[in-house]
DNA sequence: CGGTAAGCGAGACGGTACGTCAGGTCTTGGG
DNA sequence: CCCAAGACCTGACGTACCGTCTCGCTTACCG
């Protein structure tokens, strides 16, 4: 990210001379982040720490990030849309509990601790959380909002429901269990609050 | 905070000797650092610019708070608490969406940010964050639980309603609004927000 | 010292109203000053370590010693006359030498340290220096001058030696034993060092 | 200094890659040290200020002197060195006169000052005493012996002096003026000094 | 196939804030 | 007026990371 494409905008290979970006060494930095992120959360979460660790020099990271929070975000993004995807069933309901399940089984692990490192570093530094609401939050949100659109359509939600203020409690209610951890983030967990909010969402069974 | 009560339990004010803790210093270290906080952020939150502008000493912060989050939730509270006192009408579900609003208008300004800061400073710092936790989470927790009880008990909400992830739905999603910032935190949206999750909580009508 | 007589010269007692002075107290703080200078070098000789250790508080030290280097010296002082008291036989040569290995005895133990931290101290602070120098060094000048004197007298030196110029050799090779600790200070070196110097001193034997 | 040749033991310049070390950096640090030590004498004498008048950053300091002390004592060797070089004629016995003559005058301005603060400093910090024997004391002491030697072997000093002995008489003295300050730090003193010490080192005229 | 432009690891550099230590002063309460 | 306790302001300490800067080496493309 941060600057794919770095020239014109698609990859049509026109290049000037000069050594090319080390693709091995780009893995190895991402990865070393990830690891630290998971490792020892925030508070550990250093350039310093990063080159050590993948063996890069500081200079080769801001070479290609501009801060601690832009490779923050991507080491956490190819994870994160690994572990994640959106189920694709018959129902809505069905497969909104299901996502849910497997937000908190996903966040429960170390990548919870990794994800809240990265709303932390957005705190301090704007373009980081211009960077982790654009290519996270709002995509994701985007699947949100086609999945409670299609429980409309096919009958299981009421057609009324604000679709936002619904997608900002279910989310929301996870960003304060990572956040503030006053409990486990579960699955046991995560279905207790898909049925609190989706009892308010439910079309009326005699309707 | 982090140390009333220094000796005995309660303030049985059986004191040794020595000068005694100056509480005009006290509130002038409160009271800059919510300033600081206001005005440039967490990031600008320095110990030695709470000193500066409070005219303590470093040594004395230190004396009383163990670290920078400790005081900065400390001076935080004061405000916070001021600002979004429980209201107490007859019926609960009014009070819920008084107390929600009340908290959006607070959030939606400088105090907001400021919370944000301090719960991205928890993340690297587990003792401020188990002080934001405690001090300012759960005691909310506790009256938020109160007050939905006591919804259930004079009938305007379903006996069997999940408590916790209820508050999880309603608190969660002023984070994401204060943390991701994907809209305004207004008393609109609190209103909208309200209204989606009590539709689950809800009595039956003819119940 | 550095207030005794406080107020008019003699012990006239006609003093004010209040406590009197805690001779106890005093006591307590120069023998535990002193027992820090022999343990810990200068180094670790502080005023709370006094403070601490004598059970005093800080203030009442200040009450009565000016400064760091006011205590240090005085705690020495009485220890100082009565390790190394001044010879007096007939012959001024052997007493010379006779009081230069019992001041290497001296200074070769914790005395010495003691010494050359007071001395440190004098170069920070002209207080002390004055002191030091008042009431240590120049004592010691007016005995060693009156001791060389008579070895003028009883024709064991020559008549037209440099006192001064003597002393300075003699006393100056003790301050670079202790400060500068090339070597052991001890009555063998002090022995070399008498001899070396007497030879320029002594009257000629066939005159 | 402390750390030159910080690989191999000659300078065999095989060095790894990174930037080298900046030598006006390195020479603004002493000079600035240097100049504040004079102005100021040791109490001044402060990282943080060589750090603001050299403008180099306290971490670049640290990174090639220890100490506060280590710091000191090599400002003070260049000018040191510079201003006491040991002379070379005929007579070991003129040479010797002449040399305490220019240590007075060297001694009696502000470098004096400057040593009596950095042997100060020595007694709190046994590493910076080293460094001080080591690298001032030690070296000057092979020279005076070479000196002494010279003069036995010519025949104008006897053969049965006690070399070391003789140089702790004339060097202590210098440590005694300038610590304890009995008197002005001249050549005038010194050549009296000269006088008295070396009567007892001189060849007897007929032999 | 040799020049030149970039990528890269190492690490020095100027900074900022950290949390701590001791200094010396002042305040409290008891004797 | 003495004293112990201890809060207070001050100034410097030595450290950790920051983000920038050389340095010398290693690719690669391009004429």
């Amino acid at each position: 990210m941060a600057r794919e494409g770095n020239r014109s905008g698609a990859g049509t290979a026109e290049r000037g001379p000069g050594r090319k970006r080390d693709e091995a060494t780009r893995q190895a930095i991402l990865q070393a982040a990830f690891e630290i992120l998971r490792a020892e959360g925030y508070g550990g979460f250093t350039m310093e720490a990063v080159a050590a660790r993948s063996g890069a020099a500081k200079t080769t990271i801001y070479r290609w990030w501009p801060s601690k929070g832009a490779l923050a975000v991507d080491s956490f993004l190819a994870v994160y849309e690994r572990e994640t995807p959106f189920p694709q069933s018959e129902s809505a309901v069905a497969d909104l509990k299901a996502h849910l399940c497997q937000l908190a089984r996903a966040f429960g692990s170390d990548t919870g601790r990794v994800l809240a490192g990265i709303v932390a570093a957005a705190q301090a530094d704007p373009p980081t959380a211009d960077l982790y609401r654009g290519r996270v939050v709002e995509q994701r949100r985007i699947e949100g909002r086609r999945l409670l659109r299609r429980g409309i359509a096919n009958g299981e939600l009421r057609p009324d429901i604000d679709i936002d203020a619904a997608l900002d409690a279910l989310y929301g209610a996870f960003y304060l269990r990572l956040l503030i951890r006053l409990g486990p983030c579960d699955a046991a967990w995560a279905e207790r609050l898909a049925d609190t909010v989706l009892r308010g969402l439910r079309a009326e069974p005699g309707a």
